[in-house]
RNA sequence: CGGGGCGUAGCGCAGCCUGGUAGCGCGCCUGCUUUGGGAGCAGGAUGUCGAGUGUUCAAAUCACUCCGCCCCGACCA
């Protein structure tokens, strides 16, 4: 391609709306635009990289036997009516009428849809297992879109979906996806790592995230340094604490102490001096509208999400300031365990633990010397804590570290719950009627480019790697008013092209900087130079935008250099 | 949904407080010079000042309403 014929709109100045650096890159290296709040077009530039991916994406997935289907974005309401997802999804699920005001909804996955067309045409086990997959755009209606095309409304994304007999084929199924995903990312040429994760609310068993590690990315997660655990630190688990009782002889007699305005655990701490370490902190939360306590140390966090599970219900939120009241007698501040008539939950982080401070459920009043046992009973223990640094790993003992991620893909065990629901069946050898076990499996498309990006810039710009370049070689004539520069490059461009090779020949009357510095910023991997002094030895510039490094080579050599070396770089993740 | 901010040329912004000629940088167009890391000089084009209503002799500027966008929080495959 020829620069001067190119829609390649470059930009000096960083956008002031562009808070990740990728999201900068993306919208000065002339990839994408906004079009609205979380809705982006993609340029020649930009869609030429996802181009890549996509293609990158599709072997892998062709490669472990899933076939490529394309399904509608606009989904009718009775599917998901059918699924029971119409009520629960909530606001993120755009939904809409048509003129015969018939109800719609814009696809922010398409579980129903598969689901559907799958059990309309496969009906018994020797038309499985199947697995199914496209490359689609899907809406959600993110509360707050940001980020870029990282967290946006309106998304590229592959969506695969296996259906199998029985457990162990969905097993099968899942794996070769774990393998696919990780072939992708590898192939991506991008840092990153499978964890465990929680399946959310499209529901299953358990379920693993790909995660690319970037300091800005918005997923936390744990890993362990000596093995290889690693989890969501919405998953991650607490290895559970040997039992410890306390002995009786130590406990010290409740007393009530007058605390008055005094809340947060660092005003008791302050006010009482005492450690966080000696004080419970008392959560009260409302689960599907009912009250419950949740106790934990001080100094840690409570997990939310651990806490929905354990009680396996589907919303959880900090209760309000009137439930407190009704619950605990007292506004917010001064809840305890003491004669609360709610359920209470218990975080092992307080066992072990003796005369210690909680709120007295009474306005500005604390109790000292609390004891579990004497002062309120002991019971659901278990973990409801968010995992920090230097925990201790639950597989095998090691040290847990933390690190934040971009999660580009998902895989998860569905089960039966879609084929259930919708009736998804198929009989078996006997004559048997059957549910089909699901598994879908998810990547972000633009995410993962912008996630390349994080992981691939410096200060000049974009450094793509060679997988995923928009184009692998950029030639550059010093001076396109001397006849024998222009002549080499043009010379060179068509020997490229007809390798095969993705060039852009910069043929613009502009100055070398102005040329260096849009090369640099689209992060072409390889640039050759033509300039006058080294032509006039029979030799051009050669330099690798990764590495700075600079090589001159003889002319009739440079086509079978570059050819080399794009080979190798783009071998260089395959194992 | 709560809190905060912004909306003026293609982009980044000033002007608004204290009402009266709409400005700067980059980009764009023309010409000359320049030509290995975002050139110099000279000339030029470009605005329903987000929209509406009101106050006023007069509104980018003041008031009210609406819309859009961004940030923080809550929420979330």
């Amino acid at each position: 391609m020829r620069y001067s014929e190119m829609f390649l709109p470059t930009v000096r100045e960083v956008p002031s709306d562009a808070e990740v650096i990728s999201h900068q890159l993306m919208i000065r290296a002339g990839m994408i635009r906004k079009l609205t709040s979380g809705i982006y077009s993609y340029l020649p530039l930009g869609y030429r990289v996802i181009r890549k991916l996509e293609q990158i994406i599709r072997e892998e997935m062709n490669k472990a036997g899933a076939q490529e289907v394309f399904m509608s974005m606009v989904q009718p309401a009775e599917l998901w009516q059918e699924s029971g997802r119409w009520i629960h999804y909530g606001k993120e699920l755009l939904r809409f009428r048509d003129r015969h005001d018939h109800e719609y909804c814009l696809g922010p996955t398409h579980e129903e849809v598969i689901t559907s067309l799958v059990r309309n045409d496969i009906k018994t086990y020797r038309q499985l297992p199947r697995n199914l997959y496209q490359i689609q755009t899907k809406f959600r209606d993110e509360v707050r879109p940001r980020f870029g095309v990282m967290r946006c409304r309106e998304f590229g994304m592959k969506d695969a979906y296996s259906f199998d007999v029985d457990e162990e084929g969905a097993e099968k199924s899942y794996e070769k996806m774990f393998n696919a995903y990780n072939n992708i990312f590898r192939r991506c040429g991008l840092k990153f790592r499978p964890v465990e994760a929680d399946s959310g609310s499209i529901g299953g068993k358990y379920s693993h995230e790909f995660m690319v590690m970037a300091d800005s990315g918005e997923d936390a997660m744990a890993f362990c340094e000596k093995c290889s655990y690693a989890a969501n630190l919405e998953k991650a688990e607490v290895s559970s604490p040997e039992r410890k009782e306390t002995l009786e002889q130590d406990w010290l007699p409740l007393e009530e102490v007058l605390t008055p305005d005094v809340r947060t655990i660092e005003e008791v701490s302050g006010f009482l001096k005492v450690d966080p370490q000696n004080i419970v902190k008392t959560l009260i939360f409302s689960g599907d509208g009912k009250p419950y306590a949740v106790l934990i140390r001080g100094d840690k966090d409570i997990n939310e999400i651990k806490v929905r599970n354990y009680l396996n219900i589907a919303e959880l939120e900090l209760a309000s300031d009137e439930m407190i009241k009704d619950v605990t007698g007292a506004p917010r501040g001064f809840a305890g365990p003491v004669k609360i008539k709610i359920p209470v939950l218990i975080d092992y982080s307080v066992m072990g633990m003796v005369n210690f401070v909680t709120g007295a459920n009474k306005e500005d009043a604390h109790f000292k010397n609390v004891n579990m046992g004497r002062d309120f009973k002991a019971e659901a223990f278990a973990d409801f804590r968010v995992v920090t640094e230097n925990d201790q790993c639950p597989r095998c003992g090691g040290d847990i570290k933390l690190a934040r991620g971009i999660e580009v893909g998902h895989v998860f065990k569905l089960g039966t719950k879609y084929s259930k629901a919708m009736k998804a069946v198929f009989l078996d050898k006997d004559g048997q009627e059957k549910i089909m076990i699901m598994g879908c499996y998810g990547i972000g498309i633009g995410r993962t480019v912008a996630a390349a990006i994080e992981q691939n810039n410096d200060a000049n710009g974009i450094v793509w790697p060679m997988p995923l370049a928009p184009y692998q070689v950029i030639i550059t004539p010093v001076n396109v008013n001397e006849a024998s520069l222009t002549e080499t490059a043009e010379s060179l461009y068509q020997a490229m092209t007809a390798e095969g090779i993705d060039v852009i020949y910069d043929d613009r009357d502009e100055r070398a900087g102005v040329k260096f510095k849009d090369a640099d910023l689209i992060g072409i991997p390889l640039r050759i130079t033509v300039g006058r002094k080294d032509l006039a030895e029979g030799r051009v510039e050669l330099k690798i935008r990764k590495t700075g490094e600079v090589r001159l080579c003889p002319l009739d050599d440079i086509v079978k250099q570059v050819k080399e070396m794009i080979r190798q770089d783009m071998d260089f993740n395959i194992s």
